[in-house]
DNA sequence: TTATGATTCAAACAAACGTATGAATTATAG
DNA sequence: CTATAATTCATACGTTTGTTTGAATCATAA
């Protein structure tokens, strides 16, 4: 629906791109394994997106265009219904989390594997992404934090920055694993088949976020 | 202070690859920066360490082996206080994450380098490194887990696996960043200078995590 | 001192990397 | 159909990668 489509090159370097990044990172991955998983010539990389760089940047791009409008949206939504009275703040991060984490049963924008890429790249060392990341973000982000401020107005602004950022620590995390994850959970969750597991972790990730959105203020240091 | 050293090229390349595996990842550190940057030929880490991967396994053991001892130790003096009453959680999660995070003070261990680093890792997408650290931590991780169970009985074994699993995620990405946590953090913040804010940074993610640790359970989905 | 083992060194290796080229092929328009 | 543009293709370029080699240098002990 996006355009006229002679061929399907541009989509098929672009699904390859996402699953073999997210599996193996960006320096792990090469143009070679990219094309050869696509079924594509070595050269249409760099025919249709200029470099790798820019690659993974359209990658992204797809992907989060969407999401960022539809937390947007979700927002709007959420304002318009409460009038000029606060949102609850599980509201809110339900709105920006699980507007996220829902995208992992639509296939059409991602799924899981995409939601997986998400979650490695928050701590990809890579400069270029963490620019590109910051700057598509940034506009969200704003928002959210601005929101989370008239619903939380007794606590410290620095306090909810912060709690934010756990919140995405933790979130990435949750969705980057299912292998490293298996770090800490090697039992106990396995009788529990993966669409399960996938359905149950957005009520458990939410409480776990709203409780430490929601946590008593850590003790002011004294020392002079 | 550590042992008698003939000549401390193996010291000068382990320092060298911590920090450069710190800011670039693995895929992103080449034999060349890590020998050039500690003054070394490019044959010294083959000839000390055997291969790359033997290299950052060394960076990581050097560290992670007192990390983990010094975690069975406090656990072990926790449990010896307490008798056969259970632990108050928040001292099990102060004795996890707090050991590790006040790592960040004590240059001799690595500091706020190796803390870094280690929040970097746990996101990375190489298989031999998540294996290596699967093996490393399973010990511990087992013993905290069952100190867990034992503190928190009412709540189920699952979710505290799955909440234990959420406080890593949020560690890690406190720790990782100071880069990539820009995302969120441009302002309110900056007004801290670095070491106030390592210093609150500690009781503030406490704060949060127990938060989360304590949160009310997820309601139970219903269909059948 | 000489002899022995440990370490450092410059140089080279094949392999893999991202990118560029120009010809061949395919699609589109007149 | 023909002409023009878009795309695909095999191939090659110059770097950079991790690793190896054999000689040179160092330290230690007899």
């Amino acid at each position: 629906m996006t355009e006229t489509r002679p061929s399907d090159t541009r989509g098929r370097i672009l699904d390859a791109a996402e699953r073999l990044f997210m599996a193996h990172g960006y320096d792990g991955t090469s143009m070679r394994h990219i094309t050869g998983e696509a079924g594509v010539n070595l050269a249409a990389v760099n025919y249709h997106f200029g470099s790798k760089e820019a690659l993974i940047r359209e990658v992204f791009r797809r992907r989060l265009d969407w999401l960022n409008e539809e937390r947007m949206r979700v927002l709007d939504v959420l304002e318009a219904e409460a009038g000029k009275q606060p949102l609850k703040p599980s509201a809110i991060i339900d709105a920006f989390f699980g507007t996220m984490l829902r995208m992992a049963g639509d296939e059409a924008r991602g799924g899981m594997t995409f939601l997986r890429l998400i979650g490695r790249t928050l701590g990809e060392p890579a400069e270029f992404i963490r620019a590109f990341f910051a700057h598509e973000y940034q506009a969200v982000t704003e928002r959210y934090k601005e929101a989370l401020f008239r619903a939380l107005p007794e606590v410290p602004k620095a306090e909810i920055v912060w709690r934010f950022h756990f919140m995405l620590g933790a979130t990435s995390y949750a969705i980057a694993g299912t292998d490293a994850l298996r770090l800490v959970t090697d039992w106990q969750i396995e009788d529990e088949d993966s669409m399960d597991r996938l359905e149950r972790l957005v009520p458990r990730l939410m409480s776990f976020l709203i409780g430490g959105l929601r946590a008593p203020l850590p003790p002011l240091n004294s020392p002079p």
